[in-house]
DNA sequence: ATCCTTGCCGGTAACGTTGTCGGAATGGAT
DNA sequence: ATCCATTCCGACAACGTTACCGGCAAGGAT
């Protein structure tokens, strides 16, 4: 009962080769029904598990893939559920490490994975991170990569994410609509591509309804709900304040929401507001707060699948760039007029 | 450039042995100064690296810890991190694992992380957990086993845990201190200790402070906000309803909220509220949400290096059981009269 | 009878590492 | 000159598994 069954065990038991035993484990042919069956029942008897360390170091896979995520809030543990679902469909197991938003975090996770010797990797990069070359290193190993949620051009690979562009623009269309004039935005750190991307799409916005831009009212700011909370009281002290506020995440606008709050500031009357994320906090907030939902658990499980294929074709495919659609969930926090239709 | 470098790569390069190579890249002893150097110098240029997978199977060690949680809310993905951290410390490499509050979630997980030769494991059961027998064979292959946050007698192992008891006794005594005369509580399942030492300590306070108990007063519902919602309603439609309500998680106390707001009753002026976990929803929320602080991070600091002990000692450690204080946070929710002291 | 196919099986090497053992060379002591 | 201890090193087996190759017997075709 102590040390596991090992083919070896099962073979001398069964006087037969480790080979003949090996064979009638797997795919049978080449070995007679009869001997077959009796390996199974003796497999079963002895609850005979393979080593799986062995047939790793054998066939040189280990059948894991190294997830690296800036850190496990709603979003991002939603997607590493919906990873983890495909992923164990398909064979694999997940190794999960948490870069914390800190570069030199997430090259030592690379490296603890890469010495794991994980089949190839799912990353979603860290919003300190400026350069890439630990993770193409990955690439030099010829490993595949997939990145998702926080893509970046800087890295080639392969892609799921959502159309962040499309996020920005909806919720800040939203915003004019309801009559909102001066339209701010916070975003997050100025390297972060999903930041970039949400403001372009409120500069879209802007342009289709041809109003003027107006970079005063563009504030970057950490992604940190104290950070929002300053840059708002900052920018609501302004002379022409701003009648509406887009911030890119949702603990932002709880953080904005508490300044606009703490100025004595209404919403939606005297200010719109409108986050992204939707995260649960959102209609538990007074008001409930506007937001940009995605589809985190679709994510997750897209990014597995794009694994796996590009694990299978490896050379020759085209970097596949998958996005998916958010969608505006409109709250209190940024109705001002009931809603149309 | 292609493969990574094997010490069968080196040897051959410096025309000298395998078993002087791996003596010279670890301890060193018995083995020439001058070869040393040479081995080093060519291992830092060929960028070797063990092979991890032919030292697990050689030492029948694979430095991995398997983690299952239930799911990985903010207190659990903090504990995680606590976890996390030590274990790189101690050169552990963990693999999380969610059961997502499913038995048969969890007899999987446990499955699966016993295949892939984890040396240990760390777990915090799920709610929907009443026999444990998948983790007894787990003891059976005398692996070292480390309960965490939710423990249950059913397993004989080291635990870390908080003073749940406690924590359910200092809520209550913080409403009965401030003058709220009928206090119900929002259990969680009938079968999950953390939600019945809470229960306890609640039944301390009571004592304590010679009020006598009512069964009316005292629900179990699910680990969920939409059944303490409804759960709640159905308290605030009792002939002599509550005056204040203790939940055993925040998540509840938010259903418990929006019943209230529902009801038109305020707080903390009609009902006080209490939760349990201190998650950052707490201060966001209008009122504001009183809460019971639990040091999450330190505790799955404390759960790693409980299992480090454990597996070293092994054999003669008597079943340590560590236990963490909780704190009382108040907030608008409970706070009826001007802070005292 | 001879030959070739087919069905079944065992031996061996290999994956990358470490531990045990035995042995060659050196040098100092007798 | 002989002996023994020391220093350094290589061969070999082993961890548990699979892939490759070769072989033996049975049986059908010639």
């Amino acid at each position: 009962m102590e040390k596991p069954a090992t083919i070896k065990d099962i073979a001398k038991r069964l006087n037969i080769s480790l080979s003949t035993v090996s064979r009638a484990l797997r795919n049978a042919s080449d070995v007679n029904p009869d001997t077959k069956k009796a390996v199974m029942a003796l497999s079963e008897e002895l609850n005979y598990q393979p080593n799986k360390l062995a047939l790793s170091l054998r066939q040189k896979q280990t059948h894991t893939i190294g997830v690296i995520v800036p850190n496990l809030d709603y979003v991002l543990s939603l997607m590493v559920r919906g990873i983890d679902e495909v992923a164990l469909e398909a064979g694999f197991t997940v190794m999960v490490c948490q870069s914390n938003e800190s570069f030199g975090r997430e090259i030592l996770n690379t490296r603890r994975l890469l010495e794991s010797l994980v089949d190839g990797f799912i990353i979603s990069v860290s919003s300190e991170s400026k350069s890439f070359e630990h993770f193409k290193k990955i690439q030099e190993r010829n490993l595949p990569v997939v990145v998702f949620d926080r893509v970046t051009p800087h890295l080639k690979a392969p892609s799921v994410r959502i159309d962040n562009e499309e996020g920005g623009f909806i919720a800040t269309e939203h915003l004019i609509e309801q009559g909102y004039k001066r339209i701010a935005v916070l975003a997050g750190p100025e390297n972060l591509g999903i930041s970039n991307s949400r403001m372009d799409g409120y500069l879209n916005a802007l342009k289709k309804y041809k109003i003027k831009k107006d970079p005063a009212l563009i504030v970057h700011c950490d992604f940190n709900q104290d950070y929002a909370y300053f840059a708002t009281l900052e920018l609501l002290a302004m002379k022409k304040r701003p009648d509406a506020i887009f911030t890119i995440s949702d603990r932002m606008a709880i953080g904005a929401m508490l300044a606009i709050k703490k100025k004595g500031l209404r919403m939606p009357e005297d200010i719109g507001l409108v986050g992204f994320n939707n995260e649960p906090v959102t209609s538990l907030v007074t008001p409930s707060l506007s937001s940009i939902e995605m589809p985190s658990f679709e994510l997750g499980k897209a990014a597995a699948k794009l694994f796996i294929e590009t694990m299978h074709n490896k050379e020759n495919m085209d970097l596949e760039e998958k996005v998916l659609k958010p969608k505006l969930i409109i709250r209190e926090s940024s109705q001002k007029s009931p809603i149309k239709n």
